[in-house]
Parts: structure tokens; sequence; C-alpha cells
DNA sequence: ATACTGATTGTTGCC
DNA sequence: GGCAACAATCAGTAT
């Protein structure tokens, strides 16, 4: 008996129909102003598959996409699973004890990872919206305060 | 010394 | 319905 494979993470009644705009990858071709332009500091590496590209981002503005559930169990168990295995290294050996103790994870489990990415991902919503209304005000991005231009 | 990689799952958007 | 890509993290590796 293999137990049942499927845990069917199905929730109850909590996000089925969730309109989010989230949108990470603008599907229509937008007029692409090259404003700030996304010139890529290092040799022009660009996100492909398995994309990690550390190191000047400069899109500190851009709101990335929200950690999942997981993510935040990661945090959590990493912590744990440090305190057991100092002789672990990085997160890939974690990542493989984290994945395989988040299947065995009951939904009432995960559940309170689930609330809190929902939440941020709400909250990534708006911010999101924030960032575009900004960016459609006029991105003033104007570091300098006081110094007054206006001489009153 | 710096940039990139790898591994994990979840989420999301388009076709 | 399914795929592709991206989210963090951190030590290790490559140039």
């Amino acid at each position: 008996m293999v137990k049942k494979a499927k845990n069917s993470p199905a929730p109850p009644s909590t996000e089925t129909s969730r309109k989010m705009v989230l949108r990470v990858r603008p599907p229509q071709k937008m007029k692409q102003v090259e404003d700030d332009v996304i010139e890529e500091p290092k040799s022009g590496k660009k996100p492909k598959s398995g994309v990690k590209k550390k190191a000047a981002k400069i899109d500190s503005d851009k709101p990335k996409k929200p950690p999942t559930a997981f993510f935040y169990f990661l945090e959590d168990f990493r912590k744990g699973f440090q305190e057991e295995n100092p002789k672990v290294k990085s997160m890939r050996d974690v990542g493989k004890a984290c994945g395989e103790k988040w299947k065995t994870m009951s939904y009432e489990e995960k559940v309170q990872y689930y609330d809190i990415a929902t939440e941020k991902r709400a909250e990534f919503d708006r911010a999101m919206t924030d960032y575009i209304k900004r960016k459609e005000s006029g991105e003033d991005t104007k570091p300098k305060d006081s110094d007054s231009e206006y001489d009153e």
C-alpha cells in the first residue's frame, strides 16, 4: 500500500476564483519605452529557465513575485534544518529535505503558509498596482529631497 | 573577487 | 489543460 499519493491539496474554500492581476509578464507588447531600460549590467544574461540573476537588479522599484507558501515554509524549515544539520551547506540539500517534508505535511499545516502567501499575493497585487500607477503618473524618482530647486 | 548555479515547490498567465 | 518562467536562499563553483 503506498498510501494515497494524492494528497489532494485542494483548499476547501480559500482561493478559487481569484482574479488577481498579477502580471508577471506583460502579454501585450507595450510601447516598451526604454526609459530606464533593462540594461543588463553584466554580460547581458537574460532570464531563461532557472533564472537567478542576482547582483545589480536595478528594478528595485518593481515588485517581484512574492514567495510562495513553500518558500515561507523553507524559511522556517531552514532554521531548524541548519540547527540539526550544521554541516549542511546550502539550500540545495535543505530544499530537498524541505520538499520531502512538505509533501508529508497535512493540508492544515500547509494552509498556514498558504494563508501567508495568499496575503502576500494580495499585498503584491496592491504593490504592483501602486507601482504601475506611480509609473504612469510619471516615475518621479528623485532621491534628491531637500535641496529646493525653487528658491523660496 | 564577482557572477552564476543548483534545488525545492507554488503561482501565475497565455495558448 | 498544460507549460514555461520566475520567486528566495546560500554555499559552492567557474572564470
